[in-house]
RNA sequence: CGCGGGGUGGAGCAGUCUGGAAGCUCGUCGGGCUCAUAACCCGAAGGUCGCAGGUUCAAAUCCUGCCCCCGCAA
C-alpha cells in the first residue's frame, strides 16, 4: 500500500519499521522539526527522521502540517493511507480527507479510554491492569474516530511507564500491519467509540513528579513507575533534588510528618505518608548516577527523621 | 560557547578552599563466638586518587588541556 507515516517519537519508530519491512511503500515520513535538545544545544533529530533517513524514505518537518502548501504536497503524493503514531499535531480535515483509506492513528490505549497525549503514563499512575493499542479512523476531535482493532496488554506489577511504552510500541507496529491489510481487503470493522465511557488526559508536566507525601503510598508508588524514566518523581532532600525510581508500599502506619524517614536501616529507607509508609529502593541524587539505596545509605547519613519534602507549590495531577 | 554537580580499593561517600602519612560506612577473603544469623569479635587482601602535562623539596589537594558520567534547562 502506498503510505505516508507520520510520527515522531521513540514509540512510532516500531511501526514505522514494520510497515517498511512489511513491504508497504512508505512514501514520505513526517516528523516535527529538529529542536535543540540533549546537554549541549545540539540540534537532534526526532528518532522518527533517524530511522527514515536510514531507510532513506523522504523526511518532512512541518512547523504547521495544516499549511495549505504542505497539505497540498501530501495530496500530490496520492497516499492510498496516513498512518499516524504519535505525530504531535493535530490533523485538519484538508489532510485526513486526503487518503482513500483514510487517516490511520495508532494510539496507545483501549479506547475510549485515556484519549489524548499521554495514554501510556496515566496508565500506570492510575494503577490499571490491563491497557492495549487501538488503531482507528482519526476524525477532527482528538482520539475520538472509529476503532478498528484493538489488542490489550496486561500490566506487569513492576510496570513502568517506559516499560509499557515499549511494549505498546511493539503492539503496535503489528496491529497497524493488520488493519491496514484489513482495509486493503475491506474486511475493515468501523465501532464508533462509547462517548460515554470516554477520558482524556493531558500531557505530562514535570511538576506532576514532585511527590506529595500527604499521598497515600499506594498512589505514590504509582506515580513512581508511571514517570519512570521521563520525566521521574522527585523530591526534596535538603534543598537537593533526589529522584525516585523504585519503591514499595508498606501497609503500616507510622507515627511523624508526612516525608519523614522512619525507618533507617542497612538497607531500608521508608518514609511516611498519607497512608502507609513508602520504602524506598532505588534512587538518585542530582549530579550522581541512580543507586540502590543501600548504597544510598551507605554513603550518606540519613537517619530516622530526615524529612523529604514536596517543593513545588502546585501538584497538577489530572484524572 | 545555555546553567550546574561529579569521576578517590568491588559499592556509596569524606578529604581538595587552608599542599606534606589513603580515611568512613559497607562488601570480599580468612579466623572466632553462636543452635543460628544479614548480628558481634579478630585479622587480611585490594587504590596509576578519570587521563596528560605543569608548578613545588612535596600534589587527591594548586595551574593548563582532554576524556567520561549525571542533574537542570530545551
Amino acid at each position: 500500500m502506498r503510505i505516508i507515516f507520520m510520527g515522531t517519537p521513540e514509540f512510532s519508530v516500531p511501526a514505522l519499521i514494520a510497515l517498511v519491512e512489511a513491504g508497504h511503500d512508505v512514501k514520505a515520513v513526517v516528523t516535527q522539526p529538529d529542536k535543540p535538545k540533549g546537554r549541549g544545544k545540539e540540534v537532534r533529530m526526532t528518532p522518527v527522521k533517524e530511522k527514515a533517513l536510514e531507510y532513506g524514505i523522504a523526511v518532512y518537518q512541518p512547523v504547521k502540517a495544516r499549511d495549505p502548501e504542505f497539505v497540498k504536497l501530501l495530496a500530490d503524493m496520492k497516499p492510498e493511507a496516513i498512518v499516524v503514531a504519535a505525530f504531535g499535531q493535530i490533523l485538519p480535515k484538508s489532510i485526513l480527507d486526503i487518503p482513500v483509506y483514510g487517516c490511520v492513528n495508532i494510539h496507545a490505549s483501549l479506547l475510549p479510554k485515556y484519549r489524548g497525549a499521554s495514554p501510556i503514563q496515566y496508565a500506570v499512575i492510575n494503577g490499571e491492569k490491563e491497557s492495549g493499542i487501538t488503531t482507528m479512523m482519526m476524525a477532527e476531535g482528538i482520539d475520538t474516530g472509529d476503532m478498528l482493532d484493538q489488542k490489550a496488554v496486561q500490566l506487569d506489577e513492576k510496570e513502568t511507564g517506559g516499560s509499557l511504552h515499549d511494549k505498546l510500541g511493539k503492539i503496535g507496529a503489528g496491529l497497524i500491519l493488520e488493519t491496514l491489510r484489513k482495509l486493503e481487503e475491506g474486511t475493515a470493522v468501523r465501532t464508533p467509540q462509547d462517548d460515554s465511557k470516554a477520558c482524556h488526559v493531558g500531557m505530562i508536566k514535570k511538576s506532576m513528579g514532585d511527590i506529595d507525601w500527604s499521598v497515600d503510598a499506594v498512589s505514590i508508588e504509582r506515580l513512581i513507575r508511571g514517570l519512570n524514566p521521563w520525566p521521574s518523581a522527585y523530591t526534596d532532600w535538603n534543598g537537593k533534588v533526589i529522584k525516585l525510581w523504585e519503591a514499595a508500599a508498606v501497609d503500616q502506619e507510622y507515627d511523624g510528618a508526612f516525608g519523614q524517614v522512619v525507618e533507617a536501616d542497612r538497607d531500608r529507607l521508608v518514609v511516611k505518608t498519607g497512608r502507609g509508609g513508602l520504602s524506598i529502593r532505588q534512587l538518585q541524587l542530582q549530579g550522581k548516577k541512580r543507586m540502590d539505596v543501600g548504597a544510598f545509605l551507605r554513603g550518606y547519613q540519613i537517619g530516622e527523621g530526615t524529612v523529604f519534602k514536596c517543593l513545588d507549590i502546585k501538584n497538577e495531577r489530572s484524572v
